[in-house]
DNA sequence: GTAAACTCTTTACAGCGTACGGAAACTCAT
DNA sequence: ATGAGTTTCCGTACGCTGTAAAGAGTTTAC
């Protein structure tokens, strides 16, 4: 893969000097090759995104492809940049806390949407507009509070790392059932047996007891609808708070 | 994918009543099978491990596993709770910040040794006896802090979370590099130029601030070593310890 | 009109997981 | 000892993948 390249498509920039002047026109743009990508993936997975697939409803041939994307690899930073244009503004956001807030949220909005992106962001090393501009959205949000730049970027790393985790968790769940063709159910029948035998309260007495208090019970892991998303996004940005607030004290007036 | 049978395996119980006695002894085991398959992962990726890969350095042919384990999946499966047996004890640790801090560190170390395992973690509807008990240490250091159980697997959802998003953020950073086959200074003198023209101060005005200072410059991204994990670790716990604090102050004394 | 340049297609290859059927090995009943 | 039963292991094959290579077809420049 040639950064160069992969990043030239990500801005869509050409990157030869002249457009080709001779020889037909292209038949399809890389947005709608981009578009027809994320709505496979969406509904199939990134596993089952193949070129052969996103040909066909576009009436190309999957070598067609080839000419507008270098590679399957490339095609994926692309989709990915595209969902991250999904992300709310911060521009307006009350204070710093209330912009986190949205930020994370925004970020979990479109992990619930498009299941395949929580693996994927982040690479950092590849990052197209819509990435940038998520970037210094939430840096802008961060900043004048009282965090030096190396402090803001842990900030930001923190919450990320948090809201990929999360996502990811949540969307892990369902997971494994799905593939089983199973609902929650018929698994829990055929599963249970085995584990009652197996995680034994003389064993695993913390975990035994949890269990019995049957928080575990519903798929959303009795933890609110949300998984515990919102409670532990409170938690981190509670933590955050108190860092800024301890900085503060530290410089007190400027 | 069978849950029960895939469940059976990870616990290595033998589903049928009675072992076979007839027939040729299996050459081979399930833990050496799976042992192979982790190096292999571990080397080249969970996406080059193949059933033809983990069998030739066994000396069989890619079928014969099949013997053994009912299909890749299931050799994932086994694969990460092997590896989850390497986190360390919470037994003897003082109080639950320290635990908790040493689940995570755990955690961290168990993803930098296989990268290819945060992906992986906690889909939690077929666990190992090792995944298992993991859950059932670090519930048993939260035991006793004042929390309900709903509240408990909300923390631990919390730490999880936050674990596995930073082990991928600091994997994912070299991904790309790597798969271009080109070191860091390479990378930047291909992509540098096309970024700087792209990213402006005038668009991006915060992002270009942070830029600016320097701290994007190094692989560990300036936050440190550990990539910041370290910082948002800490801001997570003090999350965590004024939610604690709060909860026993809301009712006094027992 | 012809040659160059470009798009798109066809074919092909190496690799994947694994279903299927057969060969070899081993145990047991006789 | 021998034949039957059972299991392990292997060879082959199928449909899938990404994409290299080469050819066919279309448009423009000269």
């Amino acid at each position: 893969m040639d950064p160069a390249r992969a990043l030239a498509l990500l801005w869509r920039i050409e990157q030869e000097p002249t457009r080709p002047s001779r020889g037909p026109r292209q038949g399809l743009t890389v947005d709608r090759i981009v578009r027809t990508a994320i709505s496979i993936a969406d509904a199939e997975g990134l596993g089952a995104l193949s070129m052969r697939k996103v040909a066909e409803p576009l009436g190309v041939s999957a070598m067609s492809l080839y000419t507008y994307v270098p590679g399957r690899a490339e095609l994926v930073n692309c989709m990915l940049d595209d969902v991250l244009g999904e992300a709310p503004s911060l521009r307006d956001a009350d204070g710093w806390r209330a912009a986190l807030e949205r930020y994370a949220r925004g970020g979990m909005d479109i992990a619930r949407r498009h299941p395949w992106v929580p693996p994927l962001v982040s690479s950092r090393m590849l990052m197209g507009p819509n990435e940038t501009a998520m970037w210094d959205g939430v840096l802008g949000a961060l900043a004048g509070v009282g965090l030096d730049e190396r402090e803001m970027l842990c900030v930001v790393h923190l919450v990320n790392g948090y809201v990929r985790g999360a996502a990811q968790q949540s969307a892990d769940a369902d997971h494994d059932v799905r593939r089983a063709g199973l609902s929650y159910d018929e698994w829990y029948e055929k599963t249970g047996p085995l584990l009652e035998r197996m995680i034994s309260a003389e064993r695993f007495p913390d975990l035994t007891k949890v269990w019995r208090a049957g928080v575990f019970e519903e798929p959303g892991e009795g933890l609110g609808s949300d998984g515990g998303f919102e409670y532990g996004l409170q938690r981190v940005l509670d933590g955050i708070e108190e860092r800024i607030a301890r900085r503060a004290a530290e410089r007190p007036a400027p």
